[in-house]
Formats: structure tokens, sequence, C-alpha cells
RNA sequence: GGGCGAUUAGCUCAGCGGCAGAGCAUCUCGUUUACACCGAGGGGGUCGGGGGUUCGAAUCCCUCAUCGCCCA
């Protein structure tokens, strides 16, 4: 017996053991089933389960159960990926702790800590998301790091290079000068910072006290400067283009020169070039052939380049030196508040500078031209739709990818250099051994690259080299292309973009058909979370409260498509409700021995009740069928709310009740196995959404003959079960309840009264359904006393009654000492008002002739059938009205 | 500056040419043997403003406003 209500710590870490196990997450190469493939984004390793990830792989999950459970051989790869630059800084930092520093440990010694704290660490991520629920192959985990991984790596690299599509370059980078390592352009974050404008005079060659003013933010990289620009329409300085100005404190003579970057409406209208450190310098430095002047090194702090006095000078310290050298010589024409975007590294926090080095580039412009396609073709698709805006946008303006870092834990690259520095690229020391002897004729010493590759190098290759690409293997064969990758879209250019390019590049194909795309969670004001805003929601946390299953029910029905998820914890208490609910009607119905009858044939129920609840199911059904293959999680938990809550536990349960306890045995078997068989049917399209509750009572319900509901199969499609005669009936008796009850409410008739009730004016069906359904009448609407054989033609209604009008039927109640008249009158008159006014209002459309002429018939039929049943209804209630007045 | 999105009940959001909806909150009533994590009922809306298309607009178009996000 269940217990009285659901506890979900009592039964999820058995659920989920026995689960795994079993081998019901496995996919299988070998079985005849079509498979069904989502790679999962690999988490961090170093990460723990945010709500990010909760809703993200939430999501997962739900479509990877649905499909498995649609008999596709559904393969959900797990794995994580070794996150280059965070993973160096958790390290780091605890080294720190310890007084120890990474540098003086050696690279050798340093990764094997690392090594030893991913395997302390590593596995929180995998654990949590156990916790959720998740059920991703779990045998097949890879980690970017992994051997096979490697090789994968190096193989790309190496054909890369041979294509001519990596190279070796000189270019501008983000580079973190505390970190020591290029980053990104994608982890730099512009933040919003109060500075200042330096307006500062620089001398022109040749003519004596004449000066152009140039403004900046940046005064202390003047150093660098080697030309300035102005644009070319604008007339103020038209006559110094062509000529020199003599850069202050340097006493260079730098050009001046017309170019459309100089921006007449900001500042003074010329800006200073400095293309060694600024990204829309560089390219005006290209542009003209200008010198690129190198001023920092690594620690951002001045070098050689410089005068002396400024040598080893930091870069916030020099740019106070050189705003006070410029104003000794009265250099500084004025200094403006500006607020302006500063670069920052949005993990390190450090301010990026854009640094002048040698880096190994990808020629992403060239691997994106077939990304683009396939999407234009639809070859994959974005959903929703619009996302692929972004993805097109990113694309068609792409930038050389830096590939190396410099860092430790990650890929080395595969790029050895001979004594002369000349490089060998392959895919083993051997190898680029064998390739330098045949080019220096003697066997000479290489010096590896010390660099490793971006993180997201080795991601991109996820989808095929989890599948033991550059081997043809029977995975690779069979689970590529995936099916569908989900993730949100702040990781569309990071992640999506640069498997699009590989898996097109290396497997030909396209690596997943969709691409779905979901919001951000943020919280119930829809601040975006954060620790520093104190705002984060644990999605642990919510899971010891409310359970995973109301975690993901909430989740499920906030993904909505294209819409940021404000996530509020009543929404959680909410559906944990709804879990009970649910556990409760199981409860109910192992109390009243509703078991799984083998054998059960939905399609030979007799009784109305019955009929009814299989069709609404079917119906139920396919509305979450449809809402899924859709990625409308949003509309299968709905479709599941309320049929669950709304119909089948309001009504349907209530209503049977009388039936299993009446001596007819062959409706209450029948009843009882169709309670069973609907709820077995809920328990399946549940259980994507909350796989532990389904699962739970699934068993009890007596399905573990047919084995665990995770590998059972899905409700098929069942149209012939939709009876709407059935509906029309029930509906019915539901509508002509609901209003008894809201009368009795609304003339304060105390609840627990009970009320004889009459019927006049009936037509025949009417009389027959409620004779039918007496007992839910006396029950559900607390009347009594139902007499509509002797009231069907009666003309008088007794005295203290009050009428409920109804579709083809005048409720009379006799409420006799409860009864307000005045209340009464008022409430009669009032919903006399509101059929009238229904009654103009479709007038009105119907006999607007244009409508009549235009509109499509079925409309126009609906509309007449309306006013009809509205004056129906009218007639009746003015009747009752009148029977009123004349008491 | 460019792009994308949003604006519907107190809150969170569906609906996207044909009778304005849900959940939560709120108010009233309720010890009805599955469930108070419950049941019954009620109140609450110029669908951001303005214009247009249409027999008909929350829905399509234009425009304005406000608020997000992304890219410069």
């Amino acid at each position: 017996m269940l217990d009285k209500s659901f506890d979900p710590a009592a039964i999820e870490e058995r659920r989920y053991a026995r689960w795994e196990s079993s081998g019901a997450f496995a996919a299988d190469p070998e079985s005849d089933k079509p498979p069904f493939t989502i790679m999962m984004p690999p988490p961090n390793v170093t990460g723990s389960l945010h709500m990010g990830h909760a809703l993200t792989f939430s999501l997962q999950d739900i479509l990877i159960r649905f499909e498995r459970m649609r008999g596709r051989d559904a393969l959900w790869q797990p794995g994580t990926d070794h996150a280059g630059i965070a993973t160096e800084i958790v390290v780091e930092s605890r080294l720190a702790e310890e007084g120890k520093d990474k540098r003086a440990m050696g690279r050798e010694g340093f990764l094997k800590r690392v090594w030893q704290w991913k395997e302390e660490s590593g596995g929180t991520i995998t654990r949590q998301l156990r916790r959720l629920g998740a059920s991703p192959d779990w045998r097949r985990e890879r980690f970017t790091l992994d051997p096979g991984l490697a090789a994968a790596v190096r193989r790309v690299f190496v054909s890369l290079y041979r294509e001519g599509l990596i190279y070796r370059d000189k270019r501008l980078v983000n580079w973190d000068p505390v970190l020591h390592t290029v980053i990104s352009d994608l982890e730099v974050e512009a933040r919003e910072t109060r500075g200042r404008l330096w307006y500062i005079r620089y001398p022109i060659e040749g003519l004596s006290g004449r000066f152009i003013t140039v403004a900046t933010t940046r005064p202390e990289t003047m150093l660098g400067d080697t030309a300035i620009a102005v644009h070319p329409e604008d007339p103020r300085y038209r006559d110094l283009v062509g000529k020199k100005a003599i850069l202050p404190l340097a006493e260079r003579p730098i050009p001046i020169l017309a170019d459309p970057h100089a921006d007449p409406k900001w500042g003074s209208g010329a800006v200073k070039i400095t293309p060694a450190h600024d990204f829309a310098d560089f390219e005006v430095g290209r542009r003209h052939s200008l010198p690129f002047i190198a001023i920092f090194d690594a620690d951002a702090r001045m070098g050689d380049a410089v005068p002396e006095a400024y040598r080893g000078i930091e870069r916030f310290e020099a740019r106070r030196q050189v705003v006070a050298d410029l104003e000794k010589e009265g250099l500084i024409e004025k200094v403006e508040e500006h607020t302006l975007m500063v670069p920052h590294h949005a993990r390190s926090g450090v301010v990026v500078e854009p640094y002048l080095t040698d880096q190994w580039f990808c020629d992403a412009a060239a691997l994106a031209r077939r990304a683009i396609a396939a999407v234009e073709s639809g070859e994959s698709e974005f959903v929703p739709r619009q996302w692929e805006n972004t993805f097109f946008e990113w694309m068609r303006n792409i930038e050389p990818w830096c590939l190396s870092r410099q860092l430790w834990w990650g890929h080395r690259i595969p790029a050895w250099y001979g004594p002369d520095g000349r490089v060998f690229v392959a895919e083993s020391e051997a190898e680029a051994r064998s390739e330098a002897s045949k080019k220096y004729g003697e066997s000479v010493l290489l010096r590896q690259d010390e660099d490793v590759l971006d993180t997201w190098f080795s991601s991109a290759l996820w989808p095929f080299s989890t599948l033991g690409w550059p081997e043809e293997t029977k995975e690779l064969q069979r689970y590529y292309p995936g099916d569908v990758l989900v993730t949100g879209f702040d990781i569309i250019f990071f992640w999506v973009a640069r498997m699009m390019m590989m898996g097109l590049h290396f497997m030909g194909e396209v690596p997943f058909r969709k691409i779905y795309i979901h919001a951000l969670v943020r919280d119930e004001g829809g601040q975006k979370m954060s620790k520093s805003r104190g705002n984060i929601i644990d999605p642990l946390s919510l899971i010891d409260r409310y359970g995973c299953d109301a975690l993901r029910f909430t989740l499920a029905a906030l993904a909505v498509p294209g819409r940021d998820i404000k996530l509020s914890e009543s929404r959680v208490a909410g559906y944990r409700n709804f879990a009970t609910k649910l556990w409760n009607a199981a409860r109910y119905a192992e109390m009243n021995g509703c078991r799984l009858a083998p054998g059960f044939d939905p399609g030979a129920a007799r009784l109305t009740l019955n009929r009814w609840i299989l069709g609404a199911c079917a119906e139920c059904a396919a509305a979450v069928t449809a809402a899924l293959d859709a990625f409308r999680f949003d509309e299968a938990a709905s479709a599941l709310y309320h049929f669950l809550w709304g119909r089948f536990c309001d009504w349907y349960l209530e209503f049977t009740k009388p039936v299993l306890q009446a001596e007819d045995e062959a409706a209450a078997d029948e009843t009882r196995a169709v309670t069973a068989f609907v709820l077995g049917d809920v328990l399946h399209l549940l259980h994507p959404i909350m796989p532990f509750v389904s699962e739970e009572l699934w068993q009890h319900l007596g399905g573990e003959r047919a084995g665990m509901l995770i590998t059972a199969s899905w409700p098929l499609p069942r149209p012939e079960l939709i009876d709407p005669g059935a509906a029309a009936e029930i509906e019915w008796v539901v509508a002509a309840i609901s209003t008894i009850r809201a009368v009795r409410a609304e003339l304060r008739v105390p609840a627990a009264a009970r009320v004889p009730l009459l019927v006049k004016d009936a037509e025949e069906a009417a009389l027959s359904r409620i004779s039918r359904y007496r007992e839910p009448f006396e029950r559900l609407a607390r009347v009594d006393r139902m007499e509509p054989a002797t009231l069907r033609q009666a003309q008088e209604v007794p005295r203290g009654a009050v009428q409920a009008v109804v579709p083809e039927a005048t409720l009379v109640l006799s409420l006799g000492e409860f009864v307000d008249l005045a209340r009464e009158k008022a409430r009669l008159s009032s919903e006399l008002q509101k059929l009238e006014g229904e009654i103009a209002k479709v007038g009105r459309k119907l006999a607007n002739p244009e409508f009549v002429a235009k509109a499509r018939p079925e409309i126009v039929a609906d509309e007449r059938e309306r006013a009809e049943g509205a004056k129906r209804d009218r007639d009746r209630l003015k009747a009752a009205y009148e029977r009123l007045h004349a008491v």
C-alpha cells in the first residue's frame, strides 16, 4: 500500500540505481531499432550543477526518455570537458594556499597535480547529474583529454595544417596579462566603466604653434602611436592630412592621414592610431602600412620601445605618469568624464590587453562557408528558427580563430621546432622527428610547442571524437549525425558554430539535424543569477525540498521558446503538489483494487464514463506527443496537468465512486480496469518529465510485469477511442453540477445543506442524463430528492425555489429556509443581462451582410447556433425570473 | 549605431485572424473516508499608445513609447 503522501527523497536514489544497473540507459549499437542521438554538451569538469545545467539537462533527458520509449535506440553521450583556463585557475589557487607556485613546480609536476585534482573532484558534476534523474549512457562517458579524443585532436590539427587551414601568424589577440595567456574573443566581457576622455595636443611638424588634438581613453598607449587619423570629409583637418605630428614625450614624427575610421562626431574628430594595441587601429595600420610598435610586454609593463623613463612601468601606473608628463608640457587640452566599455576577461576579471604575438590560427572563415550553407539549406535547423540569424551574423563575420593558449592543462599543440625555428606539424613526436631528419639530412633536436589548444577546439570534435573517430567504428556509423543538440543561446558561437565547421569538414555531414536553443534561467525578478547578486537558486536544494520531479516539471512548464525563464520557488512548490496529487490518485486506485488488467482492450469499454475518460486520455496522449515532437515542453506539461488534475481526478474518479460500490460487477471491473489503464497511460506520458514518481507508481499499479517504465513503450495514438457522444454527455453533467455549485455558493447556501433538485422544461436527453448520474449529482452538488419524472411538465415552481438554466433544462433548487429572494432576483437579472449582451453582440454580427457573405461558412453557422442557444437560455431565464416575481 | 525579443489579470506567462485563458496570489465557504501539498465558488483585463488592413485584430502591417539581450 502506498504511503499517505509522496516522499521523493525516499525513492529517488533507489530508483536511479535500479535504472542504471539494469542497463536501461545504454545504447545498443547491435540493436535493430533506429538510433536517436543527443550529444550532451560536456559540462566543465571543474563545475557543479547550477540552474542552467538543470534546465538544459532536464530538457535533454525528457527528449531522450521520450524517444527511448518510442522505440529508438537512444544514445545520450555524456562527458565533461577539461576547461583549460578554469581548471588551471582552480588548481593554481589551491597551490597558492599551500604556498606553491605553478612555474616553480614545472610542467610535469603541475599536470600531475591537476590530474590528481581531477580524479578527486572531477566527478562532482556527473554525480549531481544523477540526482537530476539524467539518463545518459554512463558507460560511454568521455573526457576531452581521453587518449582517443586526444588522438582525434591531433589528427584534426595536422590535417587542417596540411590543408593550409591552420597556420601561424602574428596578429593582435586578447591577452590576459595576469594569467599570461591568449583568451578567446568570446571570453572577453565588455564592462561599463567610468573613465575619462583625455584631449591631447600633438604639435604639427614644421608649423610652430599649430597642434592637432586627439581624444583618447587610454593616453598611455600614445607611446605606441604610429599615426593620427581624421575623417576624409572633415573640413577641420583637411589641410593637415599628409603633414606630420610630433608624438609628444617620444618626440617621434607620425603621419596625419585620412581614414573613415575617424568619427568626426566623436571627441575632437581626430584619433590617435596605435596599431599594436587596439583592434580597430590594427586594421587602420594594415590599410596604411603603418609600423606596429608594441609598447607592452606580457605583463602589460612598458617595454623597450618606449623612452627609458617609462620602461618597466605597469600599464595603469604608466597612464598616470604619461598624463602627468603631458600636463607638465601643457599638452592636455581638457579631460572629460566618460563612460566606456572596458574589455575584461570574463573568468579572471582582469582587464584584457590587445597584444601582438605569434599564435596558431585557424581559417574559420573558410570552414564557416559550408556551415552557413548547411543552415541555409535546412540540413541543420535551429529551433526556434530566429536563432539562425545570430548564427549567420557571427559566421559571416567570423575572424581567424586563435587556437593557442599559454597554458599547460590541455591538448599540447602537435608542432615541433627545429634548431632553425622550422616547424614540423605531426601527430606524434616520432613522426615529426622523421620528417625533420628528412629535411635536415640528419637527426636534430626538436622542441615541442609549449602551448596548448583552446578547449573549444577539442569540444568542436565532440560529436564524432566521442564515437571513436578517427577509427571507423560501428558507433560512428550509427550515431553520427546526432538528431538534436540542446543548448543555450550563449553557446551558439562558442560551440555550435565550431561543431558545425568541424563536423562538416571531417565527417562531410552536419553534426546534428536540429539545434534546440533554450533560454537562460533568471530569478523571479528577471535578474540573471550570479554569485555577486546573491540570487542563485541551487537546483540541488530545490530537489531536496520539493523532489526532482517537481523541479523538472517546473523547468519543462516554463520552457517556452524564445523567452527567458523566470524561476520562482512557488512554481516548484505547485508542481510538487501536482506530483502529490498524482500520488494520491494512484493510492486511491490501489485502494480500490484498480490493477492493470493484462490483455485489457480499451476499445471494448461499454460505460459512457469509461469511454469518455479513455477518449480524453487519448487526446491528452496525442497532445503530449505532438508537443514533445515540436519541443514544446511547456505544452506537454500543461496538457498533462490539466488532464490529470482537471479531468481525471476532479471528475472521473468522483463519478466512478458509485460504480465501484455498486453490485454490477461487470461495470465495476471495467471501471477498475479503465482506471488502471488511464493511470498507466498518464504515467507513461509523464515519465519523460517526472521519471521518479511515474516509475514508482508504475510498479505499484502492477506494471512491473511489463518491466520498468523507463523502457516501456510510449502510448500509441488511439483516435478511435475518442467518443464525442460520451464526451458530450459527461461534459454536460460536469457543467450542470458546476452550475448548481455556483448557484449555491452565490446564494450562500450552507455547504453541508442538502437541497431537493427538481427539473423543469427538460429535454429527453437532459432528463436521462440526470437520472443516470443521480448519485454524482447528489454527492457532488449536494442535492437530493431528484424527481425529474414528476416535474418535467410541472407549471409551478415551489416557494423558495431558485432556478438555474443549463443547456436543455432548467434546474430548480428548492432552497426553502435558505432562500434569499433578493439575492436570487439579483442573480437572475445579472445572468439575464449577460445573456442579452451576448445575444445583441452576436445579433449585430449576423445582421452584417458582409459578415454573412465573407466569413467562412462554418464560422457563420457557429454564430447562428450560438445566437439560438443564447436565446433559448434567455427565454427560460426570463420565465424563471417571472415565476420568481409571481411568488 | 545595427540586430533580435518583449509589453495580455496583482505576479509569472500561454494564446498569434473568429466567445480573452492558465498557474500562483487574493477573497468567501468547507472535518464530503485518495488527497488541506485538499475540495467548492468568486472577484480581477481599453491585450503598452496611436494609425492602418479586414466582414472581423490581443493576433497581420506601419508608427511611437518603455524594458531586456546580443553585436559594434
